[in-house]
DNA sequence: GTGAAAGCGCTAACAT
DNA sequence: ATGTTAGCGCTTTCAC
C-alpha cells in the first residue's frame, strides 16, 4: 500500500527553497523567474517526483485539461449491441481513434470516448461538456443530419468537427477535397483505357458523397464522357454489392466503376468475382479512402487515399487552439487526396 | 457567452434553506437526512440546475471519478499509423469499447482511451493512472506477453483484463470458456458429418489459443478422431489463409474446418473458393467470435460466438467494484460461448 | 522577480 | 439529524 502522501507544490517548494508561487510559476513556464531559481525548482520536481495535481488545477483553472471524441448517429434501433459495436468496429472511425490518440499523446492527455446515438443521450453529453467533463469535442457524425453540432453551438462547447456539415452553422472543422478525389479516380481510370465509366455514390445527402460524385462526373465530363451511370450506395458493403448487381443489369458493358468507398469497392469486387468478370481487366474498380480493406480485397484495392489520421489529429489541435482562444472565429483545414494504384485499377 | 458562474452548493443550499453539508448529503446518497429536507433539496437542484463540479469533489476525495481503457501491444515498429489504425480498427476491440462505452452511460462515465504500444509509453501510462488520471484500468492486450499487467499490479493501480494472462499473475480478469466454444464447433462438425477435420489456430503462446485447440482435439478425441492435423495461425485473415492452403496441401480430403477466429476463417473461406471447394458442402467451415465479418463471409459464417460486448461490461463493473473496495482479492469471470449456426457448416 | 494570502467547490470530521 | 469548519493542492492577484 502507498498511502505516502504524494508530493505537493509546498513540498517542491520547500525542497527547493522557495515559495508555492515560484514552483508554479516555472512548472506552467511563465517567465520572470529567475533562471538560477528556475534550475533549483527543476531539481527539486525530479528529487521529489512531484506530478500535478489535475483536480486541484482543474479546481482553479476551470478547465478540465480533457477533451472528448464523440460518435453520433443514430442507433439502428434494434437495441441490442448494433449500432454501436459497429460503429466503433467501423475501421473508419479506427482511424479517426488512432489519429486522435497519438496526437493527444505528447501532451500527456487521453481523449473521452463518448457515444451519442439518441436525441436523449446526446443532451446528456452536451449537458456534461458545459458542466466541464471535458473542455471541448471532437464530433465525428455517421449521418448528415446530425443534431450535435448545432447543439454544441448552441451549449458554447469549443468543437470541431469531421466533415463539412450537411448545413452551414458557424464551427470548425477538418475535411478532405472530395472533388479532386473523385478526378483522380476517375482520370485513372480513364487513362488505363475505360471507355464505360460508372459510379456508385454514398448516400446523396452526405456533402462527401455529393462532393465524390460531382468531382468524378466533372472529369469525365472533361475527358467527353458527359453522361455516367450511377447508383446510390450506403457506405456499406452491402450496399456496394446490390449497386453493383444493378449497375451490371443496367449497363453490362462497364468497364470502370468508382466506388464511392472502400467497402462498397469490396462489395462491387464480390459481386464482379461472382459474375465471372476478371478485375481490372475486364472491369477496373476504383475505391476511397485506403482504409485496411483496401489491401484485404481481391485483387488488392487501387484507391483514393484519406489521411484520416492526420486528419483527425488536425481537428484535435484546432479543438485545442480554440479552447486556448475561446473567442476565436470557426476554421477550416481541407486535406489533398491521393491516389494509391493497386492491382483493382 | 456564459459567464455566469454556475451553481454551486452553497447556491443550492441557500435555495433550499439548508447548510451546504445537507445538500453533498443528499446528493451524494447519504442517509441520515429528513424526507422533508431531501425533497427541499432536490427542488432547489432542479430550480438551481445545479452539477456538482468534478474537480473540487475530486481534490477532496482523491479519486479521478473515470477509468481509463488501455489498448497495449507491440507497435509492429513500421514509425506510421500502422499499428494504432490497426488495433482501434479491430472489430473485436470495437467491440470491447462498445460494451465498456454501454456499461459505463448510465453512470454519466466517460472512459479514457489510451494507447500503449511501446515500454516506454506503458511507463508513461502506468505514471499517469498513478497519479490520478483514473481510478483503474481495463487493460485489452494484443499480445501473450504484454508486461503492462504486471506493472499495473506493482503500481497498485486497479485494473482488470479482458483474457487471463499468460503468466499467473494477482489481477481480475473477464474470460470466455474457450474450450467450450472449440468443443460446440467440433461436435457441430461432426454431427453434419465431417470425418476429416482439422483446425487454423491462434498464435499458440496466447492462451486462449491453447485452450481453443485442446478444446476442439478434446471433443474429436472423444468421438474417436485421436489426431486433428493443425496448422498455427496469427489471428489475421491473411494468416488464416495461408493455413487453409497448407492444410490444402498437406491434407487434401480434409472436410471440416475449424478457424479458431472470424478472421482467419474468412481468409480460409476465400482459399476455398479459389481452390473450388464448396462450402458447406466439400468443406464446412467454422469459426469463433461472431464478429461483424461473420455476416460478411461467404457464405455467412457458422461460429463461435463471444459475448465481447457483454465481458466488456462486466470488465468495467469488476473494476468500478475493485476501485470502490481497494483491499479486495483478484476475481475472475468466464462467460459462456454459444454456437451460431449460418451457412458455412 | 518573489512571496503572502485568498480562494476555487466540495467532502468529512466534528460539534451540536 | 443538521450545521460549522477545516482543509484538499493549486493558481493568481497583490504587495513588496
Amino acid at each position: 500500500m502507498k498511502d505516502f502522501r504524494a508530493p505537493t507544490l509546498e513540498d517542491v517548494a520547500r525542497a527547493a527553497g522557495v515559495s508555492r508561487a515560484t514552483v508554479s510559476r516555472v512548472i506552467n513556464g511563465v517567465r520572470n523567474v529567475d533562471v538560477d531559481l528556475q534550475e533549483a525548482v527543476r531539481r527539486a520536481v525530479a528529487e521529489t517526483g512531484y506530478a500535478p495535481n489535475r483536480a486541484a488545477r482543474s479546481l482553479v483553472t476551470r478547465r478540465a485539461g480533457s477533451i472528448a471524441l464523440v460518435v453520433s448517429g443514430a442507433g439502428d434501433g434494434d437495441g441490442s449491441w448494433g449500432f454501436s459495436s459497429s460503429v466503433f468496429a467501423d475501421p473508419f472511425f479506427g482511424r479517426v481513434t488512432a489519429g486522435v490518440v497519438e496526437f493527444l499523446r505528447p501532451l500527456g492527455m487521453y481523449p473521452l470516448l463518448m457515444l451519442a446515438d439518441t436525441d436523449e443521450v446526446r443532451a446528456e453529453v452536451v449537458a456534461h461538456l458545459r458542466h466541464g467533463a471535458a473542455d471541448g469535442a471532437l464530433l465525428v457524425s455517421t449521418h448528415a443530419e446530425d443534431p450535435l453540432p448545432e447543439m454544441c453551438v448552441r451549449a458554447d462547447v469549443p468543437a470541431v468537427l469531421f466533415a463539412r456539415p450537411a448545413t452551414p452553422i458557424p464551427i470548425s472543422y477538418v475535411d478532405l477535397a472530395h472533388a479532386d478525389g473523385a478526378r483522380l479516380a476517375a482520370e485513372h481510370l480513364l487513362a488505363r483505357g475505360c471507355q464505360r465509366l460508372a459510379t456508385i455514390t454514398g448516400p446523396l445527402d452526405v456533402p462527401a458523397s455529393q462532393d465524390r460524385l460531382a468531382g468524378f462526373r466533372d472529369a469525365a465530363a472533361r475527358h467527353g464522357r458527359p453522361y455516367v451511370p450511377i447508383v446510390e450506395g450506403n457506405f456499406q458493403r452491402d450496399g456496394g454489392e446490390s449497386a453493383m448487381e444493378r449497375l451490371l443489369a443496367e449497363h453490362p458493358k462497364v468497364d470502370g466503376v468508382f466506388a464511392a468507398n472502400d467497402l462498397m469497392a469490396q462489395g462491387a469486387l464480390h459481386v464482379l468475382h461472382r459474375h465471372g468478370r476478371r478485375v481490372p481487366d475486364e472491369v477496373a474498380v476504383v475505391g476511397f479512402d485506403d482504409g485496411p480493406q483496401a489491401l484485404a480485397c481481391q485483387p488488392p484495392l487501387t484507391t483514393v487515399r484519406q489521411p484520416v489520421e492526420d486528419m483527425a489529429a488536425e481537428m484535435a489541435r484546432v479543438l485545442l487552439a480554440h479552447i486556448d482562444k475561446p473567442g476565436a472565429d470557426p476554421t477550416s483545414v481541407i486535406f489533398d487526396p491521393t491516389l494509391v494504384v493497386r492491382a483493382s485499377a
